[in-house]
DNA sequence: GTCTATACAAAGATAGAC
DNA sequence: GTCTATCTTTGTATAGAC
């Protein structure tokens, strides 16, 4: 298990060009995959050199590493802020989370980072594999949170156990996400996110449905 | 939309060594991917030379639109077989299509090979990401089949329309199986496999339940 | 069908001038 | 910080002998 908000200080003070790198390999390797990614196609698109690259970041694992960083951060700071945030509704809050995926759903060719280096563990070095293994694992705990404190609230009926039900939900996201870009359909993306809240939907029963939904799904 | 059953007049007679490369290169590709995969990966692996292989398969594009193919193939015939049983009950035919999905989870480092394509589709040959879209078309089309009937025989409620819940559950079978392989835990898979079931449990109402449930979620 | 040899391009990375 | 130049390795692919 890992921390959400004090994922890094952010205290790295990233020079403008080295911001740009980050940007253009964080866009690679969501379209392109690490493996299939070069310096040369960073330096091709901000119109600079490979060995400048090698200046910001020494090698390919750094620069890799940097990307991931960056982009769990990213998130954990959002979640982090969700989770502090008790006026909103659990559903708003899934609701919130589905956005970015949503959102890489409507550009051509754009998954979640960490999802697309998933795809590629063994290519990948050491470091950049832990941290995507920790992404994966505080997201799904942040779920199980929410679907949990969803549950309680009669918002949801859990029809099996938190934290399953969190590990469907994330891993239909990603699945989701990496078949539309492959089929190119639009409605991938939309039916998924759909399907998923329909499962959540709490029975008509009201308030107590949540853990009486729970109960009912016995070791199910 | 795609057949299933004629994928491919199965006719080709291929060789016993062009057969071992096909096993090394589906079993590269399902662990390293195709970009981070070589020809002298599978030459090392059968101890023989990389230009021998470029005598079975021109090319590389040649080799991965050939794993493809068989890979399709050989789900394809088993998903046919299933679709013709009528014996069976639609639960059994879900079990069975999961099978595959929870050996490859007992595997350290395996994951479906057209979810591990489906990950870098934009540095594929265009041949091989056709295949890979016509993949994911057909399995999702045959799961909306299967869960179409189960609902209709009662042995499942659907909360929305049967192709969103077998895009969902699709997803999430592939989105675990990646999630699995980073993590290393053991336990991804089977938790989404019973996290799906216990969404499709049908309810307690008895036979037109399945129809009962569709109602409900209206346009959800 | 498999080998040796080789061509050719691209990759990651370093040295050192500016 | 960025450049040119260069090194080294690896990749895909071909030619031609056996």
């Amino acid at each position: 298990m890992r921390r959400l908000s004090a994922a890094t200080p952010n205290a790295k003070p990233v020079s403008a060009t080295a911001e740009q790198i980050l940007d253009q390999a964080e866009t690679l390797i969501q379209t392109r995959s690490y493996s299939a990614f070069s310096y040369q196609d960073i330096a091709d698109a901000l119109g600079i050199r490979k060995a400048s690259i090698h200046y910001h970041f020494a090698t390919k694992a750094d620069l890799g590493v940097a990307v991931v960083d960056r982009y769990a951060e990213r998130f954990g700071n959002a979640l982090a802020a969700l989770d502090r945030d008790q006026s909103r509704s659990s559903a708003q809050l899934l609701d919130f989370y589905c956005e970015p995926y949503l959102q890489y759903a409507q550009t051509p060719d754009r998954v979640c980072l960490c999802g697309a280096l998933a795809a590629e563990t063994l290519a990948l070095p050491p470091q950049i594999r832990e941290r995507v293994a920790g992404f994966f694992e505080d997201h799904q705990a942040w779920l199980a949170r929410i679907l949990e404190r969803g549950a309680q609230r009669g918002e949801f009926t859990l029809r099996t156990a938190a934290v399953r039900t969190a590990r469907m939900f994330f891993g239909a996201l990603q699945g989701a996400l990496l078949v539309k870009r492959t089929t190119g359909d639009m409605t991938q993306l939309k039916d998924v996110v759909t399907a998923l809240k329909s499962q959540l939907a709490a029975d008509r029963g009201g308030k107590a449905s949540g853990v009486k939904g729970l109960r009912k799904a016995r070791k199910n």
